[in-house]
DNA sequence: ATTTAATAATTAGGGTACTAATCATTATAG
DNA sequence: CTATAATGATTAGTACCCTAATTATTAAAT
C-alpha cells in the first residue's frame, strides 16, 4: 500500500518567521518604551524623534518620518505633542518654505542625551549574548526579507 | 598629538537592530494583510485567528491571544467582528464554565484552507532567497532577544 | 508667463490594540 | 462550609497610527 501526500499543509505559528519577528519587535519596543517612559515620562514613540534629532538637528519632516518609519500625518502630530511640551521647534525652510525643520530646544538637549545612553545601553543587552556573526547574519537576512515584502507588496498593488 | 577619545555616542538608527526588526515586522504585516484583504476581505489582523483555528478548532481565547500574540480584550474584538461576520462561533467550555471555545463555521471553512495557502506562499516568497541556516539562526538570534527584552521589561518592572 | 504636476505638511476620520476596571466562575484556605 | 483569591472574558476609555483628501509652495511643461 502506498502512502498517499496530502495536499492539507499545517501552519506551525510558534516556529513561522513572521510571528517570531513580530514577537520580537512588540516585545523590544515594550521593553526599551517602558525604559523611556519610567526615565522621562515620554509615551508612545516621541522618544524616536529625539533621538533622530541626537543625529541631525534641523531635519525635515518627511526626513524625520522616514528615518523612524512612520507616515507623514503620524509624525505631525508627534510634533505638535512634542512642540505643546517645548522639546522641539518647527522652523520654516528658508531655501523651500514647504519643508519644516525640526530643532531641538534647550529643554529637550539634556533629555536627549538620556535617550541616547537607554538605547546603547539596552541595545547592549540584548545583544551581548549574540555574536558579531550572528547578529549581522540576522541584519542581513530581514533586510531581504523587507525587500521582498515590499516587492511583493507593491507588485500586487500593481494588478489593481 | 594624542587623539583622545569623546563620550559623545551616536546612534545608527538604519543600521540599529531594533529598527531593522521593526521594519521588517510592519513590511511583513502589510504586505500579508494587504495580500489577505484582496484576497478575503478581511481586513486587520483577523486572519490570525483563522489561521490559528487551522491548527486547533475550539481552542480557548486565552489561548488563542497568547498565540497570536494580542492582549485579551483585543481579542475579544475581533472574535466579536468574525462572529458577526459568522466566520467563527463562541462555545462555552462545559468543563470550565469560564473559558469560551472558539470555533470555525461552515463558513469559514474554505477561507481557512485559502488563507493557508497565503500565508505559506508568501512565506515561501521571503525566505527563498536565505539559506536554511541562515534562517535558523536568525530566528535563534530574535528568540534571545525577544527572551532578554521580556527580562528586561519585567526587571524594570520588578523595581516599582 | 501661465497652466499643470509634484512635493510637504496638514486635517478629518476611522480602525486597531492597549490598560485598567468589572463580572462570572472556579480554586484555595482557614 | 464560607471567605478569599485566582482565572477567563468582558467593558470602558484612551492612545496611537493609518488612509484619503486638502492646502500651500515649488518645479516642470508648453
Amino acid at each position: 500500500m502506498v502512502s498517499r501526500e496530502t495536499t492539507v499543509r499545517k501552519l506551525d505559528i510558534e516556529n513561522s518567521i513572521g510571528m517570531i519577528i513580530r514577537t520580537a519587535s512588540k516585545s523590544l519596543e515594550k521593553a526599551l518604551g517602558e525604559k523611556l517612559k519610567k526615565e522621562l515620562s515620554l509615551s508612545g514613540s516621541k522618544w524616536k524623534v529625539l533621538a533622530a534629532l541626537s543625529i541631525q538637528d534641523g531635519i525635515s519632516q518627511t526626513h524625520l518620518a522616514e528615518l523612524i518609519f512612520v507616515e507623514g500625518p503620524t509624525l505631525v502630530s508627534m510634533i505638535d505633542k512634542l512642540e505643546q511640551m517645548e522639546l522641539v521647534k518647527r522652523k520654516p525652510d528658508p531655501e523651500d518654505r514647504r519643508n519644516n525643520l525640526i530643532y531641538m530646544t534647550k529643554k529637550s538637549e539634556n533629555m536627549i542625551n538620556v535617550i541616547v545612553e537607554c538605547i546603547l545601553e539596552f541595545r547592549k543587552k540584548i545583544t551581548s549574548n549574540i555574536s558579531e556573526r550572528d547578529l549581522e547574519t540576522t541584519k542581513e537576512v530581514l533586510r531581504k526579507m523587507t525587500m521582498d515584502a515590499d516587492d511583493y507588496y507593491s507588485h500586487m498593488k500593481k494588478l489593481n
